[in-house]
DNA sequence: TGGTATGTATCAGTGCTGCTAATGGTGTAG
DNA sequence: CTACACCATTAGCAGCACTGATACATACCA
């Protein structure tokens, strides 16, 4: 039984007129007389007396037109409570960062966007970088924004900015005075590195070993904020993402050196579930990041 | 969108399975994939997230659920409300007839009718020969039993039996000596008549008049049973359907004698509306009409 | 009582929709 | 990582609802 059959019943009874009801459904007479004879024999019984003119309501079709018109007032609310629902999840952008992007460079789009949309809500929350992959997985997020985002055939990368990886150290250390620093240079030199576990930690390795380079490592650090602090006391240098370190390297707390290999950089990428596809909104504030993660390099590059 | 993609939806949720929601309503698990995407589609808004198992309602589905839930149980309500109000209907057959039939010949049929049928219900209402096909026409009534049933387009005609007439008058009038009272016999007889508007009328002045003769009519009444009234009172003579004086007959109140023309008789008949089929109750009892205007009818023949 | 006008039923044809069966893809458990 | 259970997807097909034309019924009018 179709609902619109309901909806063509009401009608017709209501305007106490096949035709008219028909009409208003945008459907031939005809349909709506086979349509309320059909809806007869699926009730069994005679809803409309036609032999009179205009047509008798039995009591019968009476109390089905009564119980009609609730049931679609039903339907009614019904979707529009499903929309209001919809609009409400729909227009709320749920992120998961890493620290180190999500400090740094969401917080300006997030301002942006909340301007441009403003029925709009992103929810930021900083977590580890296998957290945020847990995060995106579970569906707890809409989004994820990390470096290195995993190659999981579950899960959509979109590539957001290649960042150059520079040496940090203490502006006191002697490479603070130098404008470029080459991987022989690091030969025994005190390295603050990443977690093992860490796909940044291998990358950085990776191009250490390519270059015949052994640091000696001397702490390692699950994120870029404690690997700074160490910097700072004088713990020994790193390598890190140049534009984290920009704001120290202003203060003059750390300095920032141009390192000999250019193409260590750290690859920052959204991910999100493959097999759900983004709302409108999610879709606008990746955009949105998109050309927030643009403009910033070109800064960077001129700062260089 | 169909009431029966609700309830598989309904099912699906409930049963946290496509398949046996699929399985539950007799459709293939495709069927039911589809069905949940296309209503999906309707609402604007993803009701299931497939991606974890077993999937989860997302709460735009649960908020659908509960409104398809309610939807789904006012149809069933409505239909078996439908169903009570046909059945006490259908189980009713409202009879509309002429005095003259009614009193004698209906009360036998329904007692016997109300034995067979005990949840069908038979009501009688006497009303004039022009209220009845009124009455048959507006559908206030199933049926109609009337004398000369009128020949119109817009209702059958179910002859029941032909009744003979015969002269009636007081025990006392010299009639009540004959066996036989010709035509010409009535010629300046004080006649008590049907009024000018009935058929019965218009068929005995027709039968008169074939013959010649001219009777002196005093009276004019609209029934059979005033009619008797002022023959008791001596006011006259007059032709009426035999067995309707039977009773009077019996207890010497008036005499019948056959009149001396036999093709004069009064067809009895149920009335219909053509272009509304009997209900099975209706049906049933108009046999038993026909049943019962077959038998008294031979005990009339035996008693001439 | 006939004739006209309005309104509904009926019919055959057609396009669309929902179903099935088979296959492909995904998540979960062992 | 394989096996399994479950759901999605696809093509093909059958059934159904709609349309347009026509027939019929009722109501109104002269």
């Amino acid at each position: 039984m179709h609902l619109e059959t309901l909806r063509l019943y009401c009608d017709v009874v209501r305007l106490r007129s096949f035709s008219k009801g028909a009409e208003q459904n945008f459907v031939s007479q005809s349909a709506a007389s086979q349509a309320v004879q059909q809806l007869e024999t699926q009730v069994g019984a005679t809803l409309i007396d036609r032999t009179k003119r205009p047509f008798a309501v039995s009591p019968q079709g009476q109390a089905l037109y009564e119980a009609c018109r609730s049931m679609l007032e039903a339907w009614e609310k019904a979707k529009v409570e499903v929309a209001a629902v919809k609009a409400r999840l729909d227009g709320t952008v749920r992120v998961a960062a890493i620290y180190s992007v999500g400090l740094h460079d969401v917080s300006r789009p997030m301002q942006q966007f909340a301007a441009l949309y403003p029925e709009a809500h992103v929810q930021l929350e900083c977590l580890h970088p296998h957290k945020v992959v847990e995060a995106v997985t579970n569906g707890d997020v809409d989004l994820g924004i990390m470096s290195y985002p995993p190659a999981d055939r579950s899960l959509t990368v979109v590539p957001l900015r290649v960042e150059p990886m520079a040496v940090v150290c203490h502006p006191n250390h002697r490479f603070a005075r130098r404008r470029l620093v080459m991987p022989a240079d690091l030969n025994g030199e005190r390295f603050i590195a990443f977690d093992r576990a860490l796909p940044i930690r291998k990358a950085i390795d990776r191009a250490l070993r390519q270059h015949g380079t052994r640091a000696n490592i001397v702490m390692e650090f699950d994120n870029i904020e404690t690997i700074k602090q160490a910097i700072i006391i004088a713990a020994g240098v790193s390598i890190l993402p140049r534009h984290t370190v920009q704001k120290e390297a202003g203060i003059r707390t750390l300095t920032a050196v141009t390192f000999g290999v250019p193409d260590l950089a750290r690859p920052v990428g959204i991910i999100y579930r493959r097999q759900k596809p983004l709302t409108p909104t999610a879709s606008r504030f990746v955009e949105m990041l998109k050309e927030a993660s643009a403009a910033p390099a070109q800064v960077a590059a001129g700062e260089r």
